[in-house]
DNA sequence: AGATAAGCGAGACGGTACGTCTAGTCTTCTC
DNA sequence: GAGAAGACTAGACGTACCGTCTCGCTTATCT
């Protein structure tokens, strides 16, 4: 029995919603996270704080909401299949790279990380909607390269989706160097391939 | 001509500077780093707010200094080496992991990250100061593999220790999953082996 | 030709009108005039925000409606005449500070002269429909003493009545001191004996 | 022992609690009670918010003090003494009128009041820092009066004052009727000689 | 040794934003 | 068409911190 009545959300304003995902885009690319504030989203969709406190219960959720229209929740269905494993992973990584080099992408994705890095609850409902489809298509690619050999049989899929992709996200997160399609490339022959000898 | 004086460093009170990274430590553990502040550090350190702005730039890289204290600036000296390199990564994961899921350092760490994630210079001293030596020590591990065969000698010792170390990192700071044992030798074990066959 | 259309009273709910005056009067004795609002009252009363809106151009003016009901509007047809006109004003007036001492009465009274003190509209109406006809009432006492030789003949009423009912209503109003039967029989033997000698 | 600790009065600024007290009586006048806020004040001073918190325990009590640097605390001496009682209360009472109508008196004095119907702390500081001071010269005029045989012996002074300032102060506050000179002579005349024959 | 100056604890200052509350309007649905 | 319900824009509330500043006090260095 919740004390608390919750929204009517049939009432909701479609417009006031997007108008405010809108918003916390723009603000957080053209301001930074840090300087990204509830009162400012507000002011900048002509909207009242309360309409964004009825709807979201931390800014985090909101970034998580406004991350998905720039993202398309779910847009993707099947990773690229040419027939040839190591050339799909690198396109794949290399768009990857493309998106968080680009100045609209890349500060959403951080406020969202760095949210996701405090919230285990948002980290859940990332994990679901976004991390777990992206990682099943994924997934996908393997089991196709699996059944042409391109692939061996008994391997985590999990632990190969997080050696291809774990690096190059890390990369960014901490800058720890440059992004390029280089870089993807050496990951993804290195991951193929494996670092022990034959 | 400098036109803000720069602080006389001879002059600084050690005793200060310590009550402030232990009391950082132990609020960032306490109420975590979204409600962690300078005000905050300052009253339980029993220290002027002043003394904190004096002697650092940002709250990143006071906590930056906090976490160096925790982890003790460049203590280790060289990874374990048994001959065996499966073996000897999966120790220092597995020391890693445990690391990670001790509440003692997950705060602190959490913290720097968020930090690093937003502000390059701040990055930048993080890569010089902590990434790169222990990476470097990483590679020396990698390196005397190589000399006795159990790694392939034309392999990018940044991607290799990039494939080995980014994944679990990546699943501590995306919750992405549970940061086990069994990962770890998982991702060792098939980092080493390659994906690809044979 | 109005450009907004006036309600039509003859639809007008005689339930919900009841309801919101009853719950204005229960809210401010309850929760004091400070901490009253309509968004209260409408939800104590049961009823949307935009009936009271509708019928109501103020909180002041609900106010007064409520206290009408409390008073009962036009009750009294005369003022009490023993033929002792001390001691019919006596009684008057100690009726008068029980009702302002009646915790009942006490905050009603109150929020409705901190409107009319700032809203000369309100006050125009409380002058007509309150003051008005009790001042009658008590004139028409004053005049009944007069024929009977016990209020002197050249005196204006209206300052009579404010001598003898202001200062009881100031000591209220601005707690300058405990509002008593004593007082009121003081301030009757004054008025009535007038200040100067003989 | 206090469990709040009490801001230190020695660090107090001068100009910020100036400007505040200034703001406050300009905003009252310019926008009237009902829209007067804090925030306003602090707007209007140049001044953060929290100066004003940090220094007022409420809205009422800074009016208070506005309205003393508009009357000058106890800056009256001594009411005229001409040796003739009536002349001199008219004259005094005329002045008081004068400053009623003068809207830059008005409003301040009426928010005042609201604050002191409402906050009986409020009223008590009032009364004990502008009723009792003002109460006391009237009652030493009273008390000149009844010396030189103006005014009769067994009277309470209290009362007489009450009969002579009530009722305008009444007036002025319910809008009951204009504040004009006649009408205090009025007053002053049936006071002093009683409503009662002879 | 006394003067000088810096760091220090403390905390007031002008501000920004928080999350809550209410105003008054508008919309939807029921009776 | 009135009424219950409640979402909407707007903005004040009182609180928490920001980063700067000023105040005495304590040290350390320099005449």
């Amino acid at each position: 029995m919740p004390n608390k009545a919750a929204p009517d959300a049939s009432r909701r304003s479609e417009t006031a919603r997007r108008a405010i995902l809108a918003a916390a885009l723009d603000l957080v690319a053209e301001v930074g996270y840090a300087k990204l504030s509830i009162e400012g989203i507000a002011h900048a969709a002509g909207v009242g704080k309360q309409t964004i406190y009825r709807w979201w219960p931390s800014k985090g959720s909101l970034l998580f909401d406004a991350f998905l229209t720039l993202a398309g929740e779910g847009e993707a269905t099947a990773l690229p299949d040419t027939g040839d494993l190591a050339a799909d992973m690198k396109m794949v990584l290399r768009a990857t790279v493309d998106e968080l080099n680009d100045p609209r992408f890349d500060q959403p994705m951080r406020a969202l990380h760095t949210e996701i890095v405090h919230d285990p609850v948002l980290a859940a409902d990332y994990v679901k909607r976004l991390d777990e489809p992206m990682r099943e298509l994924k997934k996908q690619r393997l089991r196709a390269a699996q059944r042409v050999g391109q692939l061996i049989e008994d391997v985590d899929l999990d632990v190969a989706v997080d050696m291809l992709f774990g690096p190059v996200l890390n990369r960014w997160l901490q800058h720890t160097g440059p992004l390029t399609h280089d870089y993807v490339d050496h990951v993804v022959d290195t991951a193929l391939r494996g670092l022990g000898p034959r």
